[in-house]
RNA sequence: GCUGACAUAGCUCAGUUGGCUAGAGCAGUUGAUUUGUAAUCAACAGGCCCGGGGUUCAAAUCCUCGUGUCAGCACCA
C-alpha cells in the first residue's frame, strides 16, 4: 500500500510538499487513523468544493477544515441551496473521485495570490489572516484552491464519504459578518466504518432527550404556550421530585438553609446589582401601578435581600442558602433546544456568603461537592476557569484578586483545569463544570461563581472581631446547573433507562387475571410506604400485551402476579434488562426495592 | 437573531401535476376473552390539514405575514 503522506517532526506533511522540500519521515497509509483520516478529509472537504464550483459556477470558499466530527467547508452562492442538494452534491463529487486527478501542488507570493483571488472576498479575508510571504495553491482538474494542506496524492483515493448536514455559518465565526453556506460531512477509509459512523448517529438519536421525553411522558412542549417553556408531565414530576429530595438532604447535611426569593423584584434592585445594564436584554421586564420590575433571571439578588434581613456577625459565616430558583431568560429563539436550551427554568441555585478566609475551603467543598453527584451519575466532566468578559463590573484588580482566588484553590488541591479567557459572569469570574453526554457533546451545567462585586454594590457587611464592619463575599453556585437541562443529559445518558432511585415508576405490576388485581393493589400500596412508585397494568390486553407494554415504558423492575404469588405471598420478578426471571417473597421484594430506591445518597 | 428545511389525528407517518366524503399503523374507548412472561379478536371514536391574509371556479397542496419545530452559526445553565 502507498503512502499518503508522511510524518515529519511530528507534522503531517503530505507527499506533494515532501517532494517539494525534500522531506522524509514515516509513512502514513490511508486507514482510519487519525493522521490518515485528517489528510482524507481535508482532501474531501477539496472535492466537496470542486463539486460546488461545478454545480454553483458563482460559488466562492471561505475556509474548509477537518474537525472532530468530520470537515466541513464555508462558502458563499447567489443560489438556494437546502438539504435535497446534498444529494446532488455527493453525486457530482464521485463522479469528479471517479477521474481520479492528481492533486497538485504550487506556490506563489502573497501579492500573486492576492492579484490571482483579487475578486474573490472570501479568499481574501482568508488571506488577510495569513502572515506568511508565500501561500500554497491545491489544484485538481480544473479547481485550485488556496491551502496549506495537507492534502491526498489524488482524488481518486476517496471513496467513502457522506454530507451530513448544510446551515449557515457566519463568516469567521462573527455575528456582524455576513453568513456563508456551511456544509458539514464525513469521511473514512473504508466502507463498514462510514456504516458504523453512520449506525453511531441514528443510535444517538434514539437517545434524544425529546424523543424518549416524548415517549416516557416525562415532559412536552407547546405551540400555544410559548417556545422554551416546558411543561412537566406526571412521570417527569416524579423524576424530578425524586432529584429535589435527593439534593434536598445533600444541601442541608452541608449547612446551606432552604429559602426562597419572589419571582419578580423592582428594577432599582436590578440597576444597583448592575443586570438591568449587563443582562437587561435576556431579562423580561413588567410595570406594576406604574413601578418597572424585572422578573428574575438568577437569584442572587433575592438571597442577598435575605441575608441583609439580619446583622451578620463573623461568627455567623458562612452562610450558605439554597433554592430551586425558577427563573427566566430571554433566550435567541435559534438556540431553543428541547429541555437543554428554555426560556423558563429552575437552577439549583445557592450562595454562599463568607469571609474571604473562607474562600478556598469553601470552593473545594463545592468542587467535592460536585464530584460527588457526578461520579454517582457516572459522568465525564471537566472544570474550567473562566475569566473576566467584555461586559462586566468591577475593577481589573478585584477581577484579578478573584480569579486568582478560584486558580489557587483548584491548584492547592489538584484539581486539573482549563482556561476559558473572558467566559466568565459579568460580576465574577468562575469555575464552570461541563458534563461530556452520551453523544459527546459537552455541556455547561454546574457552576461555581466568586463575587466581590454584589456584596460592594449592596454595600453587604458583617461585624468582625473587632465590632468593625467587614464586606463578606458571595460564590454563587449551582451544582447540576438547571433541573431541565440535568434532567435532558441524564435522559440521553440512561436512554431513558433512569436507575431505580430516580426513576419515575420503580415497578411495573402485572397481574395474570382480573383477580389479582387485589394483590397488585396490596403490593403497589406497601410500594408507596417504602417511597416507591408503582403502576399496575391490569388493562383489558392479553398477558403477553401488558408485559410488552410494561416493558416499553422502561420502569427498572417488572413483578408479575398470580395464583400462586398470591397464594405463597411472593412475586415473579422480571428482570427488565436481563430478562432474567425469578421469584421473591413479598417481604424479600420490598426490602430489594427499599434498599435500591435509597441507595444513592450525596 | 442569522442561513436553510419543515408543520396533516394523542404519537409515527401517507395524501400524485391544486379537483369528489383527508387515509394508515400505534395509542384511546367499548364489547368478547381471564390469559404464567414482549403485540387475542371485533366494533367505535378521533382532524379549524399550525394561525391570519391572499391567488383560484376550486387550496392540506400555490403566494404572503406570523407562530412553532429541526440542523448549524452566533449566544448561554
Amino acid at each position: 500500500m502507498n503512502a499518503i503522506a508522511i510524518k515529519h517532526n511530528d507534522e503531517i506533511i503530505d507527499l506533494q510538499t515532501a517532494k517539494e522540500l525534500g522531506f522524509e519521515g514515516e509513512q502514513i497509509h490511508l486507514d482510519n487513523s487519525a493522521d490518515s483520516l485528517e489528510v482524507l478529509r481535508h482532501s474531501t472537504a477539496h472535492l466537496m468544493a470542486q463539486a460546488i464550483k461545478s454545480l454553483y459556477p458563482d460559488a466562492k470558499f471561505y475556509v474548509g477544515p477537518t474537525v472532530k466530527e468530520g470537515f466541513y467547508y464555508d462558502f458563499k452562492t447567489e443560489s438556494e441551496i437546502g438539504e435535497g442538494d446534498l444529494k446532488k452534491i455527493e453525486k457530482q463529487m464521485l463522479s469528479f473521485a471517479k477521474k481520479k486527478y492528481e492533486i497538485e501542488k504550487y506556490t506563489i507570493s502573497m501579492d500573486e495570490a492576492k492579484e490571482k483571488f483579487k475578486d474573490d472576498h472570501l479568499k481574501l479575508a482568508v488571506m488577510e489572516r495569513i502572515t506568511d510571504d508565500r501561500v500554497s495553491i491545491y489544484k485538481q482538474g480544473e479547481f485550485e484552491d488556496l491551502c496549506r494542506g495537507p492534502h491526498l496524492p489524488s482524488i481518486g483515493l476517496i471513496r467513502y464519504f457522506k454530507l451530513t448536514k448544510i446551515s449557515g455559518a457566519y463568516l469567521g465565526g462573527d455575528s456582524k459578518n455576513e453568513m456563508l453556506t456551511r456544509i458539514y460531512g464525513i469521511a473514512f477509509a473504508d466502507k463498514e466504518s462510514l456504516k458504523d459512523h453512520m449506525t453511531m448517529l441514528a443510535e444517538a438519536e434514539k437517545r434524544d432527550h425529546r424523543k424518549i421525553g416524548n415517549e416516557m411522558n416525562l415532559f412536552t412542549f407547546r405551540e400555544e404556550v410559548g417556545a422554551g417553556f416546558p411543561i412537566w408531565l406526571p412521570a417527569g414530576g416524579r423524576l424530578r421530585a425524586r432529584l429535589e429530595s435527593l439534593l434536598y438532604k445533600a444541601h442541608r447535611k452541608r449547612g446551606y438553609e432552604p429559602v426562597r426569593g419572589p419571582e419578580m423584584l423592582r428594577s432599582d434592585l436590578w440597576k444597583i446589582s448592575g443586570h438591568y445594564e449587563n443582562y437587561g436584554e435576556n431579562m423580561y421586564f413588567t410595570k406594576i401601578d406604574d413601578v418597572e420590575f424585572g422578573v428574575k433571571p438568577m437569584n442572587c439578588v433575592g438571597h442577598i435581600k435575605i441575608y441583609e434581613d439580619e446583622l451578620r456577625s463573623y461568627r455567623d459565616l458562612p452562610i450558605k442558602y439554597f433554592e430551586y430558583g425558577v427563573v427566566h431568560r430571554h433566550e435567541f429563539t435559534g438556540a431553543l433546544h428541547g429541555l437543554f436550551r428554555v426560556r423558563e427554568f429552575t437552577q439549583d441555585d445557592a450562595h454562599i456568603f463568607c469571609t474571604t478566609e473562607q474562600i478556598e475551603e469553601q470552593i473545594i467543598e463545592v468542587v467535592d461537592f460536585v464530584d460527588k453527584i457526578m461520579s454517582t451519575f457516572e459522568f465525564d466532566y471537566k472544570m474550567m476557569v473562566s475569566t473576566k468578559p467584555e461586559k462586566a463590573v468591577g475593577s481589573d484588580e478585584v477581577w484579578e484578586v478573584s480569579t486568582q482566588a478560584l486558580k489557587n484553590a483548584m491548584d492547592k488541591n489538584n484539581l486539573p483545569y482549563e482556561i476559558d479567557e473572558g467566559g466568565g459572569a459579568f460580576y465574577g469570574p468562575k469555575i464552570d463544570i461541563k458534563i461530556t453526554d452520551a453523544i459527546g457533546r459537552e455541556w455547561q451545567c454546574g457552576t461555581i461563581q466568586l463575587d466581590f462585586n454584589l456584596p460592594e454594590r449592596f454595600e453587604l457587611e458583617y461585624n468582625g472581631e473587632n465590632n468593625d464592619k467587614i464586606q463578606p463575599v458571595m460564590i454563587h453556585r449551582a451544582i447540576l446547573g438547571s433541573f431541565e437541562r440535568f434532567i435532558g443529559i441524564l435522559t440521553e445518558h440512561y436512554a431513558g433507562e433512569f436507575p431505580m432511585f430516580i426513576a419515575p415508576t420503580q415497578v411495573a405490576i402485572v397481574p395474570i387475571a382480573d383477580t389479582h388485581n387485589a394483590y397488585a393493589k396490596e403490593l403497589s400500596d406497601k410500594l408507596i410506604d417504602i417511597n416507591a412508585d408503582s403502576e399496575i397494568y391490569n388493562k383489558n390486553d392479553s398477558l403477553n400485551k401488558r408485559i410488552r407494554t410494561a416493558e416499553k415504558t422502561r420502569v427498572p423492575m417488572l413483578v408479575i402476579v398470580g395464583d400462586e404469588e398470591v397464594e405463597g405471598k411472593t412475586v415473579a420478578i422480571r428482570d427488565r434488562r436481563t430478562r432474567e426471571q425469578y421469584n421473591l417473597s413479598e417481604e424479600e421484594f420490598l426490602k430489594l426495592i427499599q434498599t435500591k430506591v435509597n441507595e444513592v445518597n450525596f
